[in-house]
DNA sequence: TTATTATAATAGTAATACTATCATATCTTT
DNA sequence: AAAGATATGATAGTATTACTATTATAATAA
């Protein structure tokens, strides 16, 4: 993709410092997204993240308030990475099958290294995603969360992709479940396809998420 | 449903001793259902159901050994059961087709209290594996866990259903992908709804959820 | 140069997820 | 009924977690 040098901006009830305006906090995003895919989110600490960045405990508190926060965080930035991307491959697309396709493409196929953002391996970001990203929102406090406006992004990205299934068939009655559908579903199936196979149907290098979705969806919406 | 007074049996790598065979074992089960439920995962602890079922905490560790282990126990509980309804709800049926609704029913259909195992709810069960039990295998070590058995009768349940879908389209490529995306999707689902409902179309008392499902499936393997 | 702000270092707290030990109650076997 | 085995309960202890609070120091802006 081409470099536009974008910005991704974060609703900033979701620190309490703006991580991307210092050195300190480009190094607690990046090394965080490090950590927690080779920790695993429980197993991950601040304290332990102070002394890979040479930095303390209690620096990292004054970005974000708790681990969680930072959780939600690093999926809002993903879903904001995701509906940029979004909006970039499907302006002046006229035909809405096509649009359709480059969106399922988006959120089901593997990610690639991609460097636009110098301090963000999205790579590794989207793994995270895959493995811990639920965890953001399986909380007793989702509701109050939800009402702060944690899950916006992600919210946004359903929309647009459920405007598009609409735009096909304006008469398809879960345009939303669809979407939300196929993103959890691509993302438990890669999960599954590393961890739990008797789960899943996936042939290595075949495209076999992409390939099932993609054929899911344009039967549904028929 | 009949009452047939059926054993649910659990891989005793689950336990370390069987919480079936005492009224002590019973309580721990059936409390941490209810505090789970009330609680969150995080938030519940072996210390505070000690105290709830007028026990020790260090008596409950001589039936689960990490509380980890006891949601694992509680998830193979729950798939069991699901099984034992599917089985009873598809065999002598001949139509494929009848046996792929029924199937699709009961793992997308809200549960209704079924007392059928006294100490168990079955119903606050099933909301625990909506919101909770995705962490049971979101962990760093799910391969070794996996290995052991620990996702065994998720794995079966989800393979009988494949199995069904075959019989209907022998050539669909896909049957363990779609059928652990149905299962998965519609406990997303139905928590979006009560959570994030800008994820979903649901309609109060209207079965959306099983409806999309029933529809999507048939659809997908035409 | 002073004032402001950011960061680092240290200490402290309540809770968690356990493990270990020992006493007591209960149940089984002879 | 006595002796032995087993289950449970009570207590204590440990390392770690997820923070909060305080103070000192370094870097920057007015």
């Amino acid at each position: 993709m081409e470099q536009l040098h974008i910005q991704i901006t974060i609703d900033p009830a979701l620190y309490t410092r703006n991580p991307e305006t210092t050195e300190l906090g480009k190094n607690i995003v990046s090394k965080s997204i490090e950590m927690i895919d080779e920790l695993g989110f429980e197993k991950f600490t601040f304290k332990k993240l102070g002394v890979e960045i040479n930095s303390n405990e209690s620096s990292i508190y004054r970005y974000f308030d708790s681990k969680h926060t930072l959780l939600v965080y690093l999926t809002s930035w993903y879903w904001s990475w995701v509906e940029y991307r979004l909006v970039f491959s499907t302006t002046n697309v006229t035909n809405p099958e096509v649009k359709l396709e480059s969106a399922l493409a988006l959120i089901t196929k593997d990610a690639t290294q991609d460097n636009e953002i110098s301090y963000v391996n999205e790579m590794l970001l989207h793994r995270i995603i895959i493995s811990e990203s639920s965890k953001a929102y399986h909380t007793k406090d989702v509701d109050k969360e939800n009402a702060k406006g944690y899950y916006k992004t992600y919210k946004r990205v359903v929309q647009r992709i459920s405007d598009i299934v609409l735009e096909i068939n304006q008469d398809y009655a879960f345009p939303h479940m669809l979407v939300s559908t196929v993103i959890e579903g691509a993302h438990h199936q890669r999960y599954f396809s590393k961890h739990l196979p008797a789960l899943t149907n996936v042939e290595e290098g075949q495209n076999t998420i992409e390939k099932f979705y993609t054929d899911m969806v344009f039967k549904a919406i028929k």
